[in-house]
RNA sequence: CGCGGGGUGGAGCAGUUAGGCAGCUCGUCGGGCUCAUAACCCGGAGGUCGUAGGUUCAAAUCCUACCCCCGCAACCA
């Protein structure tokens, strides 16, 4: 066996949403070499994690009312559901916010820190006031500088192309809350990138990425590589820098850290010795990204490993995006499918198979169509691979007691044919070009069902039995090899196939083995064709909730836009001034005469009772405040009104007229209990 | 002139590195078979290979110019 080791990662997954088929075509990809390799018998292991930090994640818990904790514990087990349905099989599935990975970002800051790689600079931001946080680019929002297009983002225009400074944009606003930021200064802190150009280009002259990526990388260095902003203010969600009290790492530095930190974790709970993985020459490590992620992956990952005493990586194989029906995914289009729906209505098989058709190691967009998927699937899977086993198996259950028999000498250049392309389909695999493999097995498919037709075996058997039995012994080993070819993208398929023909657990060493002289099984039901009502129940629930997404993000600006604006700032000293004591209503009536007023009589505790008249008769029946707890006012300058003395003011929330919202302390204070 | 990818029968793609009869799957039309999940087998129709020029005995393939589509563009995951 070979004793080569793989270490493979898909990109972790950022967790503020639900996965969706783009999110597939990588972990599709992934799985599949995966699998193949461990077929193989290689020591291969697939790592990943979710990708916790940042600001869109903090943001993300704020909006669900949840702790960043929460939010993301949340996301982590809907993502494993998720990726059992589409049979994606991670060795391990971790999460950055770990200790394992603050460790290792520490340890390698430092060495960054020591090596002379880090530098502290002061630089200028665009800053929220009122949510008290520097804004990332993606964050704000304002009219085009250069064509005047109105809710543009803060890095470029999407109608004009123009790119620009967020600083640049008028009537620029924070998309969290619509206010209008402002330029604050803060120290951050640079990985000098610029200090490893020439390793780096050695790096990527050693044919560890594909030659398109590496001309893509060229026109960076042309530029000259820029140092790198590795920090962020608070708030944020993510690790603490050593040394600071209140500067984070950004995301994009902890995020790959979590490859490692996956590693560690795994190897922990296998007792598998890290250092093999990690610090090894002999362990080859394998990268798979999308074409988004070229620029963290090629230059600054590298960099990264290379400062700190790592090793480099071998591979790094970028795909390119998924279209759908022709067209990019968006929520408005109502084509932003997520996995968990897709599962719901269409055997995830053959998305693995329709995506392995489409697959061949470039970096290409690749379009699923939904006409050709259903024709594809039910052609390819169902019609001819699926059909030439039940169609043997049927005969040869029926007529002939479910044993094989001994295959002709006449038939084995037959076989041959089918076996002779297992090496070049296993090296397909292994290329990537998934595409030609699965074009290679509907071809050796084809000739299998010629084959069964030539045999006749459903009129021999009524003449010839024994020849029967050979010729269907034949030709279920054909199936048996296709199904075994097709097992790195259909795994279930392929071990309901396994247990209906009592091979074991295949993989390529049992090129060899074979089906001759056993009692097999009927096979059962192993793939349903596609309807294309299926597919559009599934395309009808997805617009669904598309719709209720847009429509959610468009009311949320509306009412967000509508809030009051903030008060000037008011120092502590101000805030002391005013007096809030928990109150007791012990009594609560109507006011003769009076239009908007309650008469609260509130005891606030030491004896003192405070006569008060409250504009929230729109809101509030005297019964429903009488013997509860509210907060108010009371060092309020009494005032003189038309039914009597006011001395306070009960504290409410809310517009007005029937929103009104009266606030209570929660149970255990006093009356009299004043509010710090 | 920002960068990258692409344009081949109705659909999806291979073929371009190394020039040599334009190929595969689906669909479609006609036929066959009846074991099988309306499946499988045989045959046919359908293409100025994005456009224009050039090199060559010969161009989808090499060269030049142009047109169209898609994606990306670090401080955004």
């Amino acid at each position: 066996m070979n004793k080569k080791k793989i270490l493979v990662t898909s990109a972790l997954p950022y967790a503020n949403g639900p996965l969706h088929l783009g999110h597939l075509v990588e972990y599709i990809q992934t799985d599949i070499w995966v699998r193949n390799h461990k077929m193989n018998g290689v020591d291969c292991r697939y790592m990943c994690a979710d990708d916790t930090h940042g600001t869109p994640v903090m943001i993300g818990a704020r909006k669900a009312k949840m702790t960043n904790e929460e939010y993301i514990s949340k996301i982590h087990e809907e993502r494993i559901e998720d990726f059992g349905k589409f049979l994606v099989e991670f060795d391990n599935y971790y999460t950055t916010h770990s200790e394992e990975n603050r460790n290792i970002c520490e340890h390698i800051f430092n060495s960054m820190v020591q090596g002379g790689h880090i530098e502290e600079k002061e630089i200028s931001q665009m800053y929220c006031e009122k949510d008290k946080m520097f804004l990332p680019d993606r964050f704000i929002k304002g009219t085009c500088p250069k064509c005047g297009a109105e809710d543009q983002y803060g890095d470029s225009c999407e109608k004009c192309g123009a790119t620009y400074d967020p600083a640049e944009l008028s009537d620029s606003y924070c998309t969290v809350c619509h206010s209008k930021p402002i330029m604050k200064n803060s120290k951050h802190y640079f990985f000098k990138l610029g200090n490893f150009s020439k390793e780096l280009q050695e790096w990527l002259g050693g044919g560890h990425v594909q030659e398109e990526i590496h001309k893509k990388l060229n026109e960076w260095f042309k530029e000259g590589l820029k140092n790198w902003d590795i920090s962020r203010d608070e708030p944020y969600f993510g690790f603490k820098i050593p040394g600071t009290d209140d500067k984070y790492f950004y995301v994009w530095l902890d995020a790959p850290v979590g490859y490692i930190a996956s590693t560690k974790n795994w190897c922990d709970k296998n007792s598998s010795d890290f250092e093999s993985w990690w610090k090894s020459p002999d362990t080859e490590i394998c990268h798979f990204i999308g074409k988004d992620i070229i620029y963290f992956h090629c230059l600054f990952w590298p960099a990264m490993l290379m400062s700190s005493g790592f090793r480099t990586p071998d591979k790094v194989f970028v795909h390119g995006f998924l279209t759908i029906n022709g067209e990019k995914m968006s929520k408005s289009r109502g084509t932003f499918i997520k996995a968990s729906t897709f599962a719901k209505y269409i055997n995830p098989e053959f998305l693995r198979y329709y995506y392995a058709c489409k697959l061949s190691g470039g970096i290409i967009d690749i379009d699923l169509n939904f006409d050709d998927f259903v024709l594809k699937v039910n052609s390819d899977i169902v019609g001819k691979i699926a059909n030439l086993g039940v169609r043997t198996s049927s005969i040869l259950s029926r007529s002939l007691e479910g044993k094989t028999g001994k295959i002709l000498e006449e038939d084995l250049p037959f076989i041959d044919e089918i076996k002779n392309s297992a090496e070049t389909i296993k090296q397909l695999y292994e290329k990537l070009d998934y595409a030609r493999a699965m074009r290679e097995i509907c071809r050796l498919s084809d000739v299998a069902n010629k084959f069964v037709e030539d045999s006749e075996p459903w009129s021999l058997v009524k003449t010839d039995p024994e020849k029967t039995r050979s010729k269907l012994t034949a030709s279920l080993e054909a199936f048996r090899l296709l199904v075994l070819y097709l097992k790195p993208v259909m795994p279930k398929f392929a071990s309901k196939t396994e247990e209906s023909l009592k091979t074991g657990n295949m993989d390529w060493s049992h090129i060899n083995s074979t089906l001759e002289n056993r009692q097999i099984e009927k096979l059962p039901h192993l793939a349903t064709r596609t309807e294309k009502e299926s597919i559009d129940k599934m395309t009808e629930e997805t617009k669904k909730e598309n719709e209720v997404e847009v429509k959610e993000k468009t009311e949320e600006k509306v009412e967000i836009s509508e809030i009051e604006p903030l008060a000037p700032e008011c120092t502590i000293d101000d805030f002391a001034k005013i007096d809030l004591r928990v109150g007791y209503v012990k009594k609560a009536e109507h006011v003769e005469g009076a239009k908007k007023l309650l008469h609260l009589i509130v005891d606030i505790g030491g004896g003192i009772e405070k006569n008060i008249f409250a504009g929230i008769k729109s809101a509030y029946e005297p019964e429903k405040l009488e013997g509860t707890q509210v907060v108010i006012v009371a060092n309020l300058q009494p005032r003189k009104m038309k039914f009597g003395m006011s001395e306070g003011m009960v504290i409410a929330a809310g517009p007005g007229g029937s929103d009104i919202f009266v606030l209570r302390p929660d149970a255990g204070a006093k009356p009299g209990d004043r509010i710090h």
